[in-house]
Parts: structure tokens; C-alpha cells; sequence
DNA sequence: CTGAAAAGCAATCAATACAGTTGCAGTTTA
DNA sequence: TAAACTGCAACTGTATTGATTGCTTTTCAG
């Protein structure tokens, strides 16, 4: 399954960072949309969980829109992942029916405990990074290139 | 999307691996079909990346069948991930079409190392385990909950 | 106070990846 | 030589999820 939620979250939420950055007003669901090449509506789509969870706030209204809900260097990249693939495990367990043996039996056990460790690992590596390191990153990668 | 083949693949090579210890003959699609709960074609073409990568074995004929390519302490989960999953990246970019500032301009390119840090932290933690460890542990889990 | 501009939300459509099946050709051995 | 396998290609079905549409509600500028 080629999920494609985590790599749309993190763009949005790069973008409020700059623009939390540059002082400028909210960013409309129009605005982001158009820098996503997406449509409004999936744009509020994807900022629900991370309204929910604080990583953004969205005010209504006429001049409304998006901004972040917390200073960017302290937003993990892990907590956006957490809120663009919710509770969906790494991996899906296959389908257990009946086990046939008594190895089978305990299969099911076995494999959420390998997911558990495999989710950690990824959270931990997703964790050293906080969104004020993407700006950064990204601007170097910039400037990396207009050199040449 | 929910992906089961890692799933499928390491339950299918813990069939292998307690054959290879019992020393039994050759397990065929079949009888693998029938533990699985699956089908005797589609075993088949979960076998494929594995044997290609010298995991497990086929031999043609009668009396042919599956089992594993080398003793099972000297297989890791990191390499059945690596079969089942093939070169599916851990996560899938959005779409890129052109960018629109210069902050989305290298956003693939980030994304595409965070994609790449995370993988390696999944096989870091698979690579730690073999298939041998996996027998021992669903026999722990076994007898364990034998003994209530 | 009123209209414009925004978010919020529900229903629905559409693309696609993947699970699963069928059928047959090739191979080996009892 | 026939049975019991694997190998392989083509196909179908379906669930997930990306994406759209069309509303209602909220807020603020003028």
C-alpha cells in the first residue's frame, strides 16, 4: 500500500513552519492546497488529526486558516507521523483463523511484538528530528544547489 | 493499504524452519496452502523473492516441495522483510509534480532520506533476530500458556 | 448588518494495489 | 508412464484511500 499520508502531513506542516517563521497570517486551505497540488477540502481532511493533537491550530471565520499550534523546534517529526497514520500498525498482521499447529498458535503474539519493536525503531529515528530541522535541512539543500 | 506479505512470508518460513529441525522431507504449496490457509498458487508466488534470495528451497517433481536454503540461525527476519516486501519503500512520496517556492523544491529529496534512516532502523531491528530465535520463542509461548 | 471568505463535514466517486483464483505447461520420481 | 509436484501467466475481485462535490457554519471587513 503505497501511503502517501505521512509524506502529505509533513509538507503541510513545513509550510506553517516557514510561514510561522516569516510572521505572515494563517495559511488558508486554499493557499495550501494550491502548494500542495491538492484540493481544499483534503487539505482540512489532513489537518484534522493534527488539530486534534495540537499540532496545528485552524481558526474560522473570513482572514481564518492554519498555523502551528506549538513553536517549531518543538514539533518531533514522530508526532506527525503518529497523526497521519493514526493507529495503523507498520504492518498488518495476516488474517488468523484457526492455527493448525501448535507453532502456529502463538504466531499471531509473535509478529505484534516484532511490529511494536519495528514502530519503535521508526519512532525513534523520527523523533531525533523536530520540524525546525526540516526548514533547516531543506534550506541547505537549497542553497546546496543554487551554487552550482 | 494493509500489507500482509511480511506476514505471510516469516509464518511461512517458521513452517520451513521446524521441518528443517524435525529433518521431515520437503513441504509441498499444498500442505504450506493448508497451514496458511491459503492457496496452493499463491504460496507458490510467496516463495518466488525467496527463493530467489536463496532463503528457502524448491525442488520440482514429485515429491518435491519447499524447505530452507540455509540452517535457521544464519537467516534473519531482516532478509524475509527484505523478500516480502521487495523494493517497496517504507513510505511513498506525494506525488511530485513541480514546486512551487523553494522550500517544496528539495522536499522530495528530504523525504526521501528520512524514508531511508527509517527503513534502516526497521531492518536494525529485524536484523537482530533470527529465524531460529523465532522457533524458540513461539515454543516459549507454547509452553508457557501450557502450563495455566 | 450584510456579504465575502474561510473552516467543517458528510456523502460519494474513482483509481489502484494487492489478495486470491484458474489453468496449463514443465519436471521428476515411484 | 502416470501421479504429484513446481512454475508461470492471465485474470478477477475487492478493499483502501485518494480525491471531489456540495453543502452548513463561523467570522470578520466594510
Amino acid at each position: 500500500m503505497l501511503d502517501i499520508r505521512f509524506s502529505r502531513a509533513l509538507q503541510l506542516m513545513l509550510f506553517l513552519a516557514v510561514a510561522a517563521e516569516n510572521g505572515s497570517a494563517p495559511l488558508s486551505s486554499a493557499e495550501l492546497a494550491h502548494r500542495l497540488h491538492a484540493n481544499p477540502s483534503l487539505v482540512r481532511k489532513l489537518l484534522v488529526p493534527l488539530t486534534d493533537e495540537g499540532l496545528a491550530v485552524c481558526v474560522k471565520g473570513r482572514t481564518g486558516g492554519a498555523r502551528l499550534g506549538r513553536p517549531a523546534d518543538r514539533i518531533t517529526l514522530a508526532e506527525i507521523y503518529r497523526c497521519a497514520v493514526g493507529d495503523k500498525p507498520l504492518w498488518a498482521p495476516s488474517p488468523g483463523v484457526e492455527p493448525v499447529c501448535a507453532v502456529t498458535a502463538h504466531a499471531g503474539e509473535y509478529f505484534a511484538a516484532l511490529t511494536v519493536e519495528a514502530e519503535e525503531a521508526v519512532l525513534g529515528s523520527l523523533g531525533d528530528r523536530t520540524l525546525a530541522d526540516g526548514v533547516r535541512e531543506l534550506r541547505r539543500l537549497d542553497t546546496g544547489c543554487a551554487r552550482h
